[in-house]
DNA sequence: GCCGTTTTCGGCCCGACTGTTTTCAGTCG
């Protein structure tokens, strides 16, 4: 079975830690940390790539060396220097320090005074107090160890953007009732439209004498006080998130909107850029020598170093900052593009309303089209149309089109695909449909190999047009069934199909990586709400916050068209 | 370990807060 990205990665991170726990070169540590991230979030196979006979060292932070591990992972499943040094330093202490507060240096003085390697060592080292006894710790960072453990134990997942969401947005109603707050914004991974978010980031700029620190840690939600000082607090709020905020001055306004939108990766790229004009950026501005030149707005962050703006859903260093300095950034598809949804369900299956007021609220939105696609049969738990009940829905649709003004309702259905790669319902009926929305909902385990050709197959039926939430997973629920989504990519873009990205806050499905890969090949792909209600349409900026951060514009996007130009796309030879 | 109009060595982002110290190390973002 072919090595994925994610299991590379993996192996790199975990060789990170205990060589930074071995006390290894920092620079080194950090070349295997970025190497992980640069593969975990390629938006190709490394196996893939290697071959198609492709060089992996011209990928950014990956030399000779680095190359020739990944070829070993590929090849063997394993990276030896990892297992060496896994012979020296146990390597369960890679997972020890997920604990908060637990880094490299204390990890190793537990390890080497207390012979600490496992999270019952651990534990019973703290019930014994024998930590605190340790030079640079106290009992403080022994409760606070204690603490840790306790929440990893809890597990936090990171938290879904949607869920983020609606945490955020009345805690940033009760700041704003601060006197003397004057800008607030959420910077950090929830305003790069990240899928999940670790915490919140927020940034507010305030007249001296505003409140608005004290006036946080009072918020109802507050579970725990992590830290408070004067430009900074943290807190753990009950819901398990964790929310730092930020007071910073009006002058450096956009130079801290920028520094704490990150990503990290993309400001330490950015910064390289500052240094070769003598100029140093941090969160307070941008400084030749001891001179403030600019920071009032992320524009002139942008500008000091000779870049265009760019947006947040990008600011991931994997490519933005060449292509802005080039003049070629992607100019991102907006939620105001969109014309229509694609995807829908009714009550005639497991949705919650009629066609009627789906149509309502597809009105409401402005939309020129809505796609009603209700399951197939196959799908008996949501009482799946057969070909009988699914004219029935055709003749529904032609009555109410006649009705309806402004918006067409197209004429369509969310066909199974059978284990073995045949739609679910027969050719007769399909033809009557303008569009197919077609996905997998049973048999997630076959190998990569069948469930691959289970694909290739069902799309060589001449009325399948778009594949559905692609990959299957259910962010932080389900994990992604194995497909060689590259192959099913190309082979789609070969015969005129399209993939989806479900906009559902709970799919996200393309992820922003194969987003990226679809506009690279040019593929298009439809962003569909797969609304089970008339609420659920508007779920469509989820959507559109992911195929930013995938580099997708207006004309990647099947329904940014027309009506008729849809028609014609979704037409096939 | 990577990288290079500083090109094969010598850098590699940097500040806030906490706890354990008595001037700073560790962690985090």
């Amino acid at each position: 079975m072919p090595v994925n990205n994610r299991d590379i990665a993996e192996q790199f991170s975990r060789l990170a830690d205990l060589l930074e726990v071995e006390g290894a070169n920092p620079f080194r540590v950090r070349a295997y940390r970025n190497v992980a991230r640069t593969v975990d979030s390629h938006s190709r196979g490394m196996a893939d790539m290697l071959a198609q006979g492709e060089d992996l060292s011209r990928l950014p932070g990956i030399g000779r060396d680095l190359a020739g591990k990944i070829r070993q992972i590929i090849d063997t499943g394993h990276l030896p220097l990892l297992d060496e040094v896994a012979q020296r330093t146990p390597p369960a202490l890679s997972e020890l320090m997920r604990i908060e507060g637990l880094g490299p240096r204390r990890m190793k003085a537990l390890y080497e005074a207390l012979d600490i390697r496992s999270l019952a060592d651990l534990k019973q080292a703290i019930d014994a107090q024998q930590v605190r006894e340790l030079a640079g710790f106290g009992a403080k960072t022994e409760a606070k160890l204690s603490r840790g453990i306790e929440r990893l134990a809890g597990n936090v997942a990171r938290t879904k953007l949607i869920h983020a969401e609606q945490i955020a947005i009345p805690l940033i109603a009760w700041l704003k009732g601060s006197k003397g707050v004057k800008a607030i914004e959420v910077a950090g991974s929830f305003r790069r439209r990240q899928e999940t978010v670790g915490d919140l980031d927020i940034l507010v700029t305030a007249r001296r004498d505003a409140d608005v620190m004290e006036r946080f840690v009072r918020y109802d939600e507050v579970d725990e006080v992590v830290s408070q000082g004067k430009t900074r607090s943290t807190v753990r709020l009950r819901s398990g998130l964790q929310v730092d905020l930020r007071v910073v001055p009006e002058v450096a306004y956009g130079a801290a909107l920028y520094y704490f939108t990150g990503s990290k990766d993309h400001n330490v790229a950015v910064r390289k850029l500052a240094q070769k004009k003598n100029l140093k950026i941090n969160e307070y501005g941008i400084f030749k020598g001891d001179e403030r030149v600019a920071g009032r707005t992320e524009n002139e962050v942008f500008g000091s170093v000779g870049l265009p703006f760019i947006p947040p859903e990008l600011r991931e260093n994997r490519g933005e900052i060449e292509a802005a300095s080039k003049g070629k950034l992607p100019e991102l598809v907006e939620l105001d593009d969109i014309r229509g949804d694609l995807h829908a369900h009714t009550h005639a299956t497991d949705g919650h309303h009629g066609l009627e007021q789906m149509a309502r609220a597809a009105q409401a939105l402005g939309y020129e089209y809505l796609a009603i696609s209700d399951h197939s049969r196959h799908v008996s738990v949501a009482h799946g149309l057969d070909r009988k009940r699914l004219e029935a829905q055709i003749a529904a649709l032609d009555h109410l089109n006649d009705k309806l003004d402004g918006l067409v309702l197209l004429k369509s259905a969310e066909v199974d695909i059978l284990e073995d790669g045949s739609l679910d319902l027969p050719d007769a009926v399909l033809k009557q449909l303008d569009l197919t929305v077609c996905a997998v909902h049973y048999k997630f385990d076959l190998s990569r190999t069948r469930q691959t050709e289970r694909i290739l197959r069902a799309m060589d039926n001449p009325y399948f047009n778009i594949l559905a939430h692609p990959t299957g997973r259910l962010i932080n629920e389900r994990a992604r069934y194995e497909i060689d989504l590259e192959q099913v990519m190309q082979a789609a873009r070969g015969s005129g199909c399209f993939l989806e990205l479900n906009a559902h806050p709970e799919r996200l499905d393309l992820d922003d990586a194969h987003c990226k890969r679809a506009h690279e090949i040019g593929l298009k792909l439809a962003i569909s709400t797969d609304a089970h209600s008339t609420s659920d349409l508007e779920l469509m900026r989820y959507g559109i916050g992911q195929a930013r951060r995938g580099w997708l514009q207006a004309d990647d996007v099947l329904n940014t068209r027309s009506l008729n130009a849809l028609k014609k796309l979704l037409r096939r030879n």
